[in-house]
DNA sequence: CCACAGGTTAACTTATCATTAAGTCTAAGT
DNA sequence: ACTTAGACTTAATGATAAGTTAACCTGTGG
C-alpha cells in the first residue's frame, strides 16, 4: 500500500531557514508548502489542508500565535498540529504558544535533526485518525479510490456528496451540526444556503438506497445503520 | 459528575524535581504518583496505570529511556503519554527519546509555568476524542451522540428536553432555580411562559420511565436519582 | 377549605427538514 | 466556441416534529 504524503506547511520570512526545513521535510518523504507572513501562511493553509503546520512566532503581516488562533476558531483545523517555531527563548510566548492550542515549541537555533525527531513523534501519536478505508457493516468507503459499495454493489458519489458521507462515517453515531459539516465539506468561509446540506444527504440516501443517515432534528446529522 | 482525574507518575531521582513537579501538577488538578527510580517507575507504572508518565532520563537502576522502551512494548502503554525530562542538553539523547515513543522533551532547568504548559497541550490533543458522557447510576448521557440510555433502553429526546436533562444531569443534586434554567436553555433574552418547563421536565419524566428529577416547591428543580 | 405551586393535557404556533423542480456553474467532448 | 452532462445551489412547497400556551387538575400547607 501506498501511504499518501504528509502535508506540512511551513511559515518564517527567513528564506535560510524555509529551505533548511523543507530540505529536511522532503527528504523524510513529506509534502512541503511553504509560505512568508502570516496572511499568506493562513490562506495557504486553507487551501491545501495541511496535516502540520510549522508558524515561526515572528512574522510580518501577523504573527504565529495570531494566525494559530485563527486558525484553531476554525473548525477545519481544530485537529492540524501545530508547532511554533522562535528565536526568542522567551517565557511567555512559550506559554502563550502552547496554550492558543499548538502542539509544539522548537526554538531557534534548531537543529534539524532534533526537529525532525519532534515532527515524526507528533505524526506518530496522530497515525490513529489516518484517512483509512471505512467499512461499516456492508457498507466500504474507500477515501483513496474514491469508491462506495453497498454490499457488492458499486455507488458512485459525487465529490461534495462523498466527502459529506464520509465525515458522517468517520464516527458513526456522533451527531455533526449543521455547522460543522459546513465547515468541514465547504470551508469556513463559503456561505451556501441552508437547504444545500439536506439536498445533499437526500442524494446520499437516494444512491445509497440504505438508510444510514439519521436526522436529528435541531441539532445535524449522523451516520448510523 | 465527577471529573476523574488524570494521573500523573513522576520518575526521578532528585527529590527537588519530584517535589517541585508534584507541587505545581497538584495544583493544576493532576493527581500526582512520584518513583525515584527507573525500577520503581515501571513498577508504578504497571500498578497505577498512570495518563502521562514523566521520566527523567539520568535515573538510577534503569534510565528513562530504557524505562520507555519497556513501557511502549506492553500494549498497557502503547497510549499513554510520556515526556523526558533531562539535564543533558544532548542531542543524541534527545532524538533517540523521541524515537523510542515520547511526546515530548523537555530540558533542565525547569520552568514549572511552561512545563505545565506543556503538560496541558498533551493532555488537550488526547482530549479531543473523549466525549464528555455522563454517567449516573444506569443512566447515560452522551451529548456527542445525542443519545440517552436507561439502562440498555435507547430513549430519543427532543433538543430542549435534551439541553434540559444535561443541564441537569451535569451537577446531580444541585438545585436549578426556574430562571437558571431559563438563562441556560433558553438563553437571557427569549421570554417564554411559566408552564414551558414543566412541560420539558413533564416529558423528560415521560420518555425515561425513571424519576430522575426532583421538584424543589417554590425553588426549582434538580436531578437525583 | 382556600391559596399556591406545580402537574397534566390538548390545542395551537413555529421551526426545521424533506422533497421537488428549476436555475447556475464547471468541465469534458465535439 | 458550442453543446452537453453532471455537480452544485437555490427557492418554493409541504409535512412533521418541536416548542409554547392556556385552561384545567391535583396535592399540600396554612
Amino acid at each position: 500500500m501506498e501511504t499518501k504524503a504528509r502535508k506540512v506547511l511551513i511559515a518564517d520570512d527567513e528564506p535560510d531557514i524555509l529551505e533548511i526545513l523543507k530540505y529536511n521535510l522532503s527528504n523524510e518523504g513529506y509534502e512541503v508548502i511553504t509560505a512568508k507572513d502570516g496572511d499568506e501562511a493562513l490562506e495557504k493553509a486553507r487551501r491545501t489542508q495541511p496535516d502540520l503546520i510549522i508558524l515561526d512566532v515572528m512574522m510580518p503581516k501577523k504573527t504565529g500565535v495570531e494566525v494559530c488562533q485563527m486558525l484553531r476558531a476554525q473548525a477545519a483545523f481544530k485537529e492540524t498540529l501545530i508547532i511554533f517555531l522562535t528565536a526568542v527563548n522567551d517565557e511567555g510566548t512559550q506559554i502563550k504558544g502552547l496554550e492558543t492550542g499548538a502542539d509544539d515549541y522548537v526554538s531557534k537555533p534548531i537543529s534539524p535533526k532534533v526537529f525532525l525527531s519532534r515532527v515524526n513523534a507528533l505524526f506518530r501519536r496522530l497515525n490513529k485518525t489516518e484517512a483509512r478505508i471505512l467499512t461499516i457493516d456492508h457498507l466500504t468507503i474507500d477515501p483513496e479510490r474514491f469508491i462506495i459499495k453497498v454490499g457488492e454493489q458499486e455507488v458512485t458519489l459525487a465529490k461534495k456528496e462523498f466527502e459529506l458521507l464520509y465525515l458522517l462515517a468517520l464516527k458513526p453515531g456522533r451527531v455533526f451540526l449543521r455547522n460543522e459539516i459546513l465547515n468541514q465539506v465547504w470551508g469556513n468561509d463559503v456561505i451556501v444556503g441552508d437547504r444545500t446540506i439536506d439536498v445533499h444527504i437526500r442524494k446520499i440516501r437516494q444512491k445509497l438506497g440504505v438508510d444510514c443517515i439519521t436526522t436529528v432534528k435541531g441539532v445535524g446529522y449522523k451516520f448510523e445503520l
